[in-house]
DNA sequence: CCGTAATATTGCAATATTACGATTGAGTGA
DNA sequence: TCACTCAATCGTAATATTGCAATATTACGG
């Protein structure tokens, strides 16, 4: 029987898998990074700049705005897409706190 | 047509993705947050702490292990995993460098 | 209104992931 | 050597993701 035992995790655990989940495709990555790169933000741009159809690159767009990664306002008969720097700052001090908990262990084992 | 056209994506792109789909999964994190809070570190501890079989965790060790998230060394009969900072640290400084462009776009649209 | 452009949604096929039981391989201790 | 334990792997089922064509939907200009 089958897949995704997530619901018995932590909400904590979830969410962040949440967040590291959409930006684990590079699609998505490649996505994330056009919108750093220019200036207007606009969904059929991004259709141009990647090897994906309107309809695909229109899906990872949703993924990555149900996690929080990025956020869209209509602007005239387009649709502007930006990156929500809060879910970014939640999955960087996420690690930052991995990271530090690291240092504390100071090699215990490995 | 089916799935997965990931290798028209550059290799940052596909190893960032890498990484964070490791993240992406509630029962990984879960892995990683163990692995930070015990001293020893022996799958066998893992599978009891989760409320998954020895066959799943060991498949979900051997992601985070292809991901470069975690490495481990034989310890006796037993398999010592811990956490690999690398990893941790280049999707930090990652994540740091989008935090960063994205202050120096300050507001462009949205 | 009608036509056009920009996005979303739907429906489907291909593939990947998740999960587990059963088995295997390797190491330990009696 | 023989049982025992730990962890990896195999085989398989259930489900999720990825991707696209076709079709809606939405918003603007005329």
């Amino acid at each position: 029987m089958g897949a995704s035992k997530a619901e018995s995790f932590s909400e904590g655990q979830q969410a962040l898998a949440l967040i590291a989940k959409a930006l684990g495709h590079p699609a998505r990555v490649a996505i994330v990074e056009y919108l750093l790169k220019v200036e207007g933000c606009i969904c059929n741009d991004i259709v141009g700049e990647l090897p994906l159809s309107q309809a695909t690159v229109s899906q990872h767009l949703r993924e990555l705005k149900g996690a929080g990664l990025i956020k869209g306002s209509i602007e005239g008969n387009a649709i502007c897409y930006c990156i929500d720097v809060k879910a970014i700052n939640r999955l960087q001090s996420y690690l930052a706190g991995v990271s530090a908990k690291l240092k504390a262990k100071k090699g215990a084992c490995c």
